[in-house]
DNA sequence: GTTCTAGAAC
DNA sequence: GTTCTAGAAC
């Protein structure tokens, strides 16, 4: 858009194709004539209904109107159904460096659009009476939305009369220029719809974190569709980070940027006042990657930036995500390519969120800094510096990149992080080199895996199971109207069977609050029910009752293992070490913490890479195998915590 | 040579 | 989560 333009830096005022799809009666021609009033800018309404001489014409007569038009420095309003991709497609070629194709999309009621269209006469189509009503209903049966990979610049969602307003003052706004704002500044909280401009008010920032945005627009552009990505301020809100200290990082992080990478032009940045989520259908502004100040865990919630993206994405989101991570490390980024039936895809254009992790300098938060500013600035640079690498990865290809990013630990551990962005810095690189499309909806596809709510196929099975028991009778031991208990598929021990929790949404223990209590409870006490059952056959065995920090599978489950970790089945590190360390959560354990503190602590992916240490003396052993025959000899007592508390559970008669 | 791990694919 | 397998470790 033109503003957009302006505000960037560039001298061409850009020409725009809008392209009204919608059935007869959604209001096409209205939308045009109410933003043909205003004065700001030349417009041309090619009408196909009209075109041959008041009577109806065809496409190519329009798409000949429509260049006329362009070379006239007019922009034009394809008004016509354009409802489905082919019909649309011979417009959008005519996008190009000067001109943007946009699509408004106005998807009212059926009901409105035939009423409308039957009640009217004097249509220039002659649309009108009992006919129409059959037209609208054929027409909306074949109807296909548009997608931002047809080559639309930006497409605008209209499901009801509100929406037609606010895009016609959109277009017609389109004109006036938009102040190119000082970088950073502290700003007043301006309503999001009434203006673009920032204020240079000082006030708090808290305030206006969630409206904060700067935009960036590498000079580089593939096709119409200028590469954007929009910003908040990073750990200023919810990390309690010196907005000052932080304004002098991101300046710098840019310098850095421009004098490191010759596409990235500082001359583009500008801040925006508004909500994130409606740059577009709000601002006016066309940003295609949003950068999400995100917490550790890459969860929903929170307040401010995050929890208004996950809301706005919805749950397709929080799938994309975690496909790629399941935690980040603050100063890093990891890029998530967001699916096109996404509304903030359809609805903003944005083909990419960017979750960001900051230094945390709050003490109610993980990785508390203590005010040390040192090492906050350190890695509020870092923060910077992998969020501008991270979208220019989707300006780059992003099919090269790694599909999942693993960032999955908290630990401080240096040498293995230099070791990954090597890794990760070799494949950008790579990318690089290969000049491909960007942004294309096509490239977040990941080989063919299929993910419904974030979790691959075969980390579904226990959901599925939990959802409905009835249909799994063969492995189901046990049910009731909130567990469902069945065997591990692969017993890493001689017994091992998993209490499944049966409520929607409690996916694992970090879903779990004070709310869940009593499910907690019950799934204890099933557990030790099932110990005692196992005991009453042989007084020898051993149990441990408790859960994964991080599953590996859908549905909260509750593992009850012997600890004789006698199975073929236990084959690897992490099998071994997700028993056997404080990755394994002891039940008891669990219950204290969400009672007391509302949830439970979870420990990080990161200890299941450690060494291989017997459960008993803790030796370390060098594989597996030699793990294995230790401990089926080994005479050790369990170490000294788990005797405490019932974490060990054993029968009396049998001492170890 | 064999054993074992770790990463990719599913 | 498992399976498969290349190549590291021995």
């Amino acid at each position: 858009m033109e503003m957009e333009t302006e505000v960037s830096g560039e001298k061409e005022k850009k020409q725009i194709v809008v392209l009204l799809i919608g059935p007869p009666g959604s209001g096409k021609s209205t939308f045009c004539d109410s933003v043909m009033k205003s004065p700001h800018r030349p417009w041309s309404r090619i009408c196909q209904d009209i075109i041959n001489n008041g009577k109806a014409g065809s496409k190519s007569q329009c798409l000949k109107m429509a260049i006329e038009s362009l070379k006239e420095g007019k922009s034009v309003f394809i008004d016509r159904c354009n409802l489905d991709k082919e019909q649309r497609s011979e417009f959008v070629k005519l996008g190009g460096p000067q001109v943007e194709v946009h699509a408004v999309v106005l998807e009212l009621p059926a009901q409105v659009c035939i009423s409308r269209s039957v009640k009217r006469s004097g249509h220039e189509g002659n649309l009108q009476g009992g006919r129409a009503a059959a037209v609208v209903n054929k027409m909306l049966r074949s109807k296909e939305l548009p997608k931002v990979n047809e080559g639309f610049s930006r497409i605008l969602f209209c499901y009801n009369d509100a929406d037609v307003e606010n895009a016609v003052k959109t277009y017609s706004m389109l004109g006036p220029p938009t102040r190119i704002m000082n970088f950073f500044k502290k700003v007043s909280a301006v309503p999001a719809s009434s203006s673009n401009e920032a204020t240079n008010d000082a006030t708090t920032p808290k305030a206006n974190e969630k409206t904060e945005i700067v935009r960036v627009s590498p000079s580089k552009k593939l096709g119409s569709v200028v590469p954007t990505l929009a910003f908040p301020s990073i750990s200023t809100a919810d990390f309690q980070f010196d907005i000052d200290k932080a304004s002098d990082i991101i300046i710098l992080s840019l310098v850095k940027a421009k004098a490191s990478r010759k596409n990235i032009d500082s001359g583009r940045f500008f801040t925006f006042v508004g909500d994130i989520t409606k740059l577009h259908s709000q601002g006016g502004l066309h940003c295609n990657v949003l950068a999400n100040a995100a917490n550790w865990r890459l969860k929903p919630g929170g307040g401010g930036v995050n929890a208004a993206i996950f809301k706005a994405a919805g749950p397709d989101l929080e799938a994309a995500t975690r496909a790629r991570a399941n935690t980040l490390l603050p100063g890093k980024a990891v890029v998530v390519p967001l699916p096109s039936t996404c509304p903030l895809h359809n609805a903003e254009g944005i083909t990419h969120v960017i979750h960001v992790l900051g230094p945390n300098m709050n003490p109610n938060r993980p990785n508390y800094l203590n005010n040390d500013y040192t090492k906050g600035c350190k890695i509020l640079r870092e923060a910077y510096t992998s969020l501008f690498e991270g979208f220019l990865s989707t300006v780059q290809d992003q099919s090269k990149l790694p599909k999942r990013i693993n960032q999955a630990t908290m630990s401080d551990s240096g040498a293995e992080d230099s070791e990954r962005n090597k890794k990760y810095k070799g494949l950008q690189d790579k990318a690089r080199t290969n000049n491909l499309e960007s942004g294309s909806v096509d490239d977040a596809g990941d080989s063919g895996k299929k993910m419904s709510k974030g979790w691959s196929s075969w980390a579904l099975a226990l959901h599925i199971i939990a959802m409905h028991p009835e249909k799994h009778e063969n492995v189901v031991l046990e049910s009731s109207d909130n567990i469902v208990v069945i065997n591990d598929q692969y017993p890493k021990a001689r017994k091992h069977v998993l209490v499944l929790a049966r409520q929607e949404s409690v996916d694992g223990l970090e879903d779990v609050g004070s709310a869940n209590i009593q499910l907690l409870e019950e799934m204890h006490d099933v557990g030790m029910k099932w110990i005692k059952r196992f005991q009453d056959e042989d007084a020898s065995l051993i149990f441990r009752l408790g859960y994964h920090s991080v599953p590996s599978m859908r549905q909260l489950h509750l593992h009850v293992i012997s600890q004789d970790f006698e199975s073929d089945h236990l084959k690897n590190k992490k099998h071994w070490n997700s028993f056997t360390t404080s990755f394994f959560r002891d039940s008891v354990d669990v219950l204290e913490e969400v009672k007391s503190q509302g949830k439970a602590n979870v420990e990080s992916e990161a200890v299941l890479k450690g060494e291989l240490r017997c459960n008993r003396c803790r030796s370390v052993h060098p594989n597996i195998p030699k793990l294995k025959s230790h401990i089926r000899t080994c005479p050790s007592q369990f170490p000294h915590h788990l005797l405490q508390n019932s974490r060990l559970l054993a029968r009396p008669e049998s001492s170890n």
